[in-house]
RNA sequence: GGGCGGCUAGCUCAGUUGGUUAGAGCGCUUCGUUUACACCGAAGAGGUCCGGAGUUCGAAUCUUCGGCCGCCCACCA
């Protein structure tokens, strides 16, 4: 042995060893005692990382703290399970992603949905890959063959039926509201993605007829729709309920006064203006009246510009026409005065931008409301049925069946629940689980998880000679040049894996030419259907566009103009006759192909009028959405038609707050309600994880996890703090004052830093972590491997057959060794972590090798055998005890001591140790 | 506007239901190579436990008032 322990030598192979082993698996290793069957099981759920970035010293925290309780109750015999994940992380992976192609000069919105899905998707497994390696490196113990990332397929559904149930239950509601909006995200951010920030702004006074009222918003004055002042104000009773005139930026204006008890009296002058397309409050005023006020007007867009409904400030950027209006009103004379103001303001927590309250459709979940009905899918009877989200949680937190450590946070979590309100799951990006809401084509009906009878896929050819020199190109066959071979080579791709055994293609060469390439990448049978042909355009074949409108006096716009389509050109066809045909086949295709899935390779007007048809668009619209080359057109047959008869769908573009996923997570990656797993391990024990996402996460898995399975998703919630350096700074990037724990675990060893992490950490608070701290604890490493260097040197398997003749102290060193390690279980079952490592390392260091040791040093150079065999085993077993005790704690070190170590015996031969010390009994 | 946490050695933190002389790591001083380890050992210096008042035989710990630092929550136009 090394006088010097070399992590690198020896952390990968004990990694593999342990993962060979299979003991991982919480059924892979069966006690020596006791009915297998009635074992207890201990279940955490590994809060996946998300998969958009590499792993930080946050989750080496976690993982030393989880890895330390599974360890520990892997060792007590208990049925563990560490289930390993990774989160595909909704909005947050979007904002890199979105950040990564800002670099790159592109953005998503000039992206199709499946081109970024496809390249997230890509860039997300490439990380999911390295943090396993990450968290392998780690020396985390997970069950990695029931690994589970969030998009996984077992996974969605089991997130689509909770969203079902919720919904027949009345709990999921699509509604109009005014929600935080990112304008430089594109999305909506429930309450808790918004980050408020004190800041001091102008107050504006602004006349509004005979009264003044007060607002840091004079832009939103255009969406006003009423003034309202406290019913109890006695300056302002004269006024209720009546209309008063005002001269306002683009002339008189008339508003009600209407009386809310939301408006403070004594805030600025006590009137209020109601904006409800742009203000919460102001919404909620209007709902309380709507019959005496208008409704909301919405003259803020998603860019966070002011619409067409602001006049001369339509297109400006909120603040600068903030300043604009502002102007202007001090010019007409109805700015009163202005103050500075000092408010707190909802800005996005990712970008720091303000956010615009806008008025836009979202499904919300509702949080305080009991279910409505108990629809037939739930079978579940206990005491939260029929209970809202929230009361179920907090009944849970309140009869202690979930315990929360630290306990402050109790308190905390009950405050919150309080305060809840509904829940917005609608996110306006590509990234994340397409919300499963579809609506009828013609009469908008909600379908929530329909039946899918069939996809039909309509497909423009690729592109020709002829379309390249914009010269008309009805009925004449030409060939795809080799641009166009291309786009249906790419056409071909995207209509990869999606089950489609049909195409039906017009005649006409390059259909057919686009078609056979589809086919032979998806190796589908190809059927031609003329109907399906180009407008025939008769004399006008082969001329140019423009030659032809300007033959006809039209004018060369586009789209081209309805005059065009209505002409029947000499030999040819108008816009009538060709939707007459192409009806036809459609409708007899539909007839008898639904059920399948198929492609439609057709021309631009065919296609055009197929979309008109399909989703009911007037001409105009239709002609508004004109396929390019090779564009695909998506539509979906129910299997059940809507009342209105109708059988065509589609699905809202919105995808789920990630949360919303995750909040299944401890149910759903064991499979609810089918999986013997979820029997098995559900609930789960302990939810270790940061307080940080106590509401975003945990709360909602509380919630969750009892609406849907009836029972808590776990008994205890064990909350961490945030990893901080050596000056109690936050790590991050920008400081530059981030330690790479995988960097510092290749220069000290994973074991010293995740004791590290765990020594002088409690519960709640945060740890404190330098790289000094980290190199004494590989100090500690160096010291436990000579202690095992030094016992090992008095080995001598003939003295250990001798007799051993213990002294007194010898028996009092071996009865403290008990009292040590009842002290560390302890202190681990309290979840006092840091004292259980706190008290094997003092024990270690400065009672056993400081002072055991160094007494016994003496009696291994006197000839007095039995009392040699003696000093001998004494340490002996205190070393193999220790190594054992702080394996949970140092898991890479004690097991290559371990295995290094013989199995005393005074009768046999000694061997070498046959079990692997990550199940040794820690009874025993 | 409510609420939470922290304040203990030069630094970072522990400190169980109130109970001897308040602890650890790092740092500092002096000494030391002996059957592992200098990534070590021995000895030592270093404290008004944020401040005041109270309860108690006894308070870092409980109560109360105040100070500073950090954080969370709340539809302040």
């Amino acid at each position: 042995m090394d006088s010097q322990y070399d992590p690198k030598k020896v952390e990968d192979k004990i990694y593999e060893l342990w993962e060979k082993s299979g003991f991982f698996a919480p059924e892979a290793h069966q006690p020596q005692t006791g009915n297998p069957d009635k074992r207890k099981s201990f279940t955490i759920m590994m809060p996946p990382p998300n998969a958009n970035g590499l792993l930080h010293m946050g989750h080496a925290f976690f993982v030393a703290l989880e890895d330390l309780m599974v360890r520990y109750h892997r060792m007590k015999g208990d049925k563990t399970l560490w289930l390993p994940g990774a989160d595909h992380a909704g909005f947050e992976t979007q904002v890199v992603f979105d950040k990564k192609l800002e670099k790159e000069s592109r953005n998503r919105f000039a992206m199709s949905r499946e081109e970024s899905w496809q390249e997230i998707w890509d860039f997300t497994q490439l990380n999911k890959k390295n943090m396993e390696n990450q968290l392998k490196k780690l020396g985390a113990s997970c069950d990695w063959s029931r690994e589970k990332f969030t998009l996984d397929k077992d996974i969605i559904e089991i997130v689509y039926d909770t969203f079902e149930k919720l919904y027949e239950d009345g709990l999921a509601y699509r509604g109009e509201r005014v929600i935080n909006w990112c304008p430089k995200h594109q999305t909506a951010l429930s309450e808790l993605e918004t980050k408020y920030v004190e800041r001091e702004d102008p107050l504006y006074y602004i006349k509004y007829g005979p009264l003044t009222l007060a607002t840091v918003r004079p832009e939103t004055k255009f969406g006003d729709t009423a003034l309202a002042v406290n019913p109890k104000d006695k300056r302002y009773q004269k006024y209720i309920g009546k209309e008063i005139e005002a001269v306002g930026i683009s002339g008189k204006l008339k508003f009600k006064v209407i009386a809310d008890n939301a408006v403070d009296p004594k805030f600025g002058t006590g009137v209020v203006k109601v904006t409800p397309a742009h203000d919460l409050a102001d919404f909620e005023i209007w709902q309380r009246h709507k019959d005496e006020i208008p409704g909301p007007i919405n003259i803020i867009d998603e860019r966070g510009r002011l619409t067409d409904k602001t006049g001369e400030f339509s297109g400006m950027k909120v603040s600068e026409a903030r300043e604009k209006v502002a102007e202007k009103m001090k010019e007409i004379g109805i700015l009163e005065k202005v103050e500075p103001y000092k408010h707190s303001v909802a800005t996005c927590y990712k970008c720091g931008n303000t956010l615009e309250p806008l008025l836009k459709p979202q499904w919300f979940i509702r949080m305080t409301a009991a279910p409505h009905t108990q629809n037939q899918k739930s079978k579940i009877k206990n005491q939260n049925a029929g209970k809202s989200l929230r009361d179920g949680a907090v009944n849970a937190i309140k009869t202690k069946k979930i315990k929360i450590i630290p306990q402050r946070y109790e308190k905390v979590f009950l405050h919150w629940m309080k305060n809840l309100r509904d829940w917005n799951i609608s996110r306006q990006i590509t990234w994340g689980i397409r919300i499963p809401a579809w609506y009828c084509i013609s009469c908008k009906d909600v379908k929530i998880n329909p039946e899918i009878k069939s996809k039909w896929y309509v497909v423009r050819h690729g592109e020709t000679d002829w379309n390249k020199e914009k010269r008309y190109q009805g009925h004449t066959g030409t060939s795809l040049n080799e641009k166009g071979i291309e786009q249906a080579k790419s056409a071909a791709e995207k209509l990869k894996n999606k089950n489609i055994s049909l195409i039906i293609s017009s005649d006409l060469s390059r259909c057919r030419e686009t078609a056979e390439i589809i086919a032979k990448e998806i190796g589908a049978e190809i059927i031609v259907d003329e109907r399906f042909r180009e407008r025939n355009g008769g004399e006008w074949e082969g001329l140019r566009i423009d030659e032809i409108l300007k033959k006809h006096g039209l004018g060369n716009t586009w789209p081209l103009p309805q005059e065009f389509n209505d002409i029947k050109p000499d030999g040819g066809e108008n816009w009538h006759e060709v939707e007459k045909r192409v009806e036809e086949a459609l409708l007899h295709h539909k007839g008898n192909h639904s059920r399948r899935n198929i492609v439609i390779v057709t021309h631009f007007l065919p296609m055009t009028i197929i979309n008109k048809k399909m989703k009911g668009l007037s001409q105009e619209e239709a002609v508004q959405s004109s396929p390019k080359n090779t564009e695909v057109f998506e539509f979906t047959i129910s299997k059940k038609p809507c009342k209105c008869g109708s059988d065509l769908i589609e699905q809202d573009p919105d995808v789920f707050d990630t949360w919303f996923s995750s909040g299944q997570w401890p149910f759903a990656t064991l499979g609810y309600p089918k999986n013997k797993d979820f029997k098995d391990f559900y609930p789960t024990d302990v939810m270790e994880t940061g307080w940080d996402i106590l509401f975003f996460w945990v709360a909602r898995m509380v919630m969750l996890g009892i609406y849907r399975t009836g029972k808590i998703p776990f008994k205890t919630i064990y909350l961490h703090g945030l990893v901080r350096d050596k000056d109690r700074q936050k790590m991050s990037k920008s400081k530059g004052n981030v330690i790479d724990p995988l960097g510092v675990a290749e220069v000290y060893g994973a074991d010293a830093v995740r004791m590290a992490l765990i020594m002088g950490s409690t519960a709640g608070n945060d740890p404190i972590i330098s790289e000094d701290k980290i190199r004494g604890y590989r100090n500690f490493s160096t010291k436990i491997w000579n202690v095992a260097r030094f016992v090992m040197m008095n080995y001598d398997p003939k003295i250990t057959k001798i007799k051993p003749k213990f002294t007194a102290a010898d028996k009092k060193n071996l009865k403290e060794l008990e009292t040590v390690k009842k002290k560390v279980t302890k202190k681990i079952e309290d979840f006092k972590f840091h004292e259980a490592a706190s008290t094997i390392y003092q024990y270690f260091w400065h009672r056993f090798a400081d002072k055991i040791i160094e007494d016994s040093k003496p009696r291994f150079n006197s000839d007095n055998l039995p009392d040699k065999a003696a000093a001998f085993e004494t340490n002996f077993k205190i070393l193999s005890e220790s190594i054992k005790i702080l394996h949970p704690f140092m898991p890479f070190i004690t097991e290559e001591i371990w295995q290094a170590l013989p199995v005393l015996s005074h009768t046999e031969e000694p061997s070498k140790n046959k079990n692997l010390l990550i199940i040794e009994s820690w009874n025993s």
